[in-house]
DNA sequence: ATTTTATACAACTTTTAGTTGTATATGTCA
DNA sequence: TGACATATACAACTAAAAGTTGTATAAAAT
């Protein structure tokens, strides 16, 4: 009972994560304060299938991820950065190849340095 | 947002009615007065994510039958009696053979005496 | 250093989910 | 026939929880 509300909640933070929006803007997208939001991840309050759709589409995802099935639930929870765009997979393959410790520090900085 | 309600509601209805299920048995089986699943039948009150993975469970449907694509809710919408068995199909085969309005009226008589 | 951004949580208010009570229609069975 | 059961509908009330506002903290940005 509990665990339907933990879980929907963890996957609204997660995706929200992904597409890199914050609580606040979120909450903006849906409606409601940021607070509210809050309530909605951590499980404390619980979700219409309004909100849920609100979300959905403010988050551009289908519904329907937030109702894994048992093979899917075990990815959902189990990748938490989710699918990799082909670019991200990219990186990651090009990342893995660098043996060098103080190679990979460098990258590091660089791309701390990044503002945009 | 409130064409949702009338959506989930009408679809509750719907599964209901084809499972045989009278409001106060929906009721029991999730939990709340039958006056309450009414509410949600006509769309009167929202409902919760948990609420309506019991109504699947009771209903014995995914959930994803509650958040039909733009195709699949046409035929949600359009198809009142849902799928048929196959029990049902024949059925139908073997009514729809018989030609003279009397013999179909005879069997209705039949099947309006049968009581159990 | 201080201002902005992101998140967290407690306390309060308002909305509404859910209940109870009553009404109507249909079908059953003495 | 009429009493009895079943299924649905709707209004009024209560309890519960959605949603708000206010305050606190940490980490970035300027």
């Amino acid at each position: 009972m509990k665990d339907h509300r933990n879980l929907i909640g963890r996957l609204i933070r997660r995706f929200r994560l992904q597409k890199g929006i914050s609580q606040m803007g979120l909450a903006e997208l849906i409606g409601v304060s940021y607070q509210q939001v809050q309530k909605y991840e951590s499980g404390k309050s619980s979700i219409s299938i309004e909100r849920l759709l609100d979300i959905a589409e403010a988050l551009d995802i289908p519904v329907s991820r937030f109702f894994p099935s048992e093979k899917e639930l075990l990815y959902e929870e189990e990748s938490p950065y989710g699918e990799l765009t082909e670019e991200e997979k990219k990186l990651l393959e090009l990342f893995r190849r660098i043996k060098d410790r103080n190679t990979k520090k460098a990258l590091f900085r660089i791309l701390e340095g990044i503002k945009d």
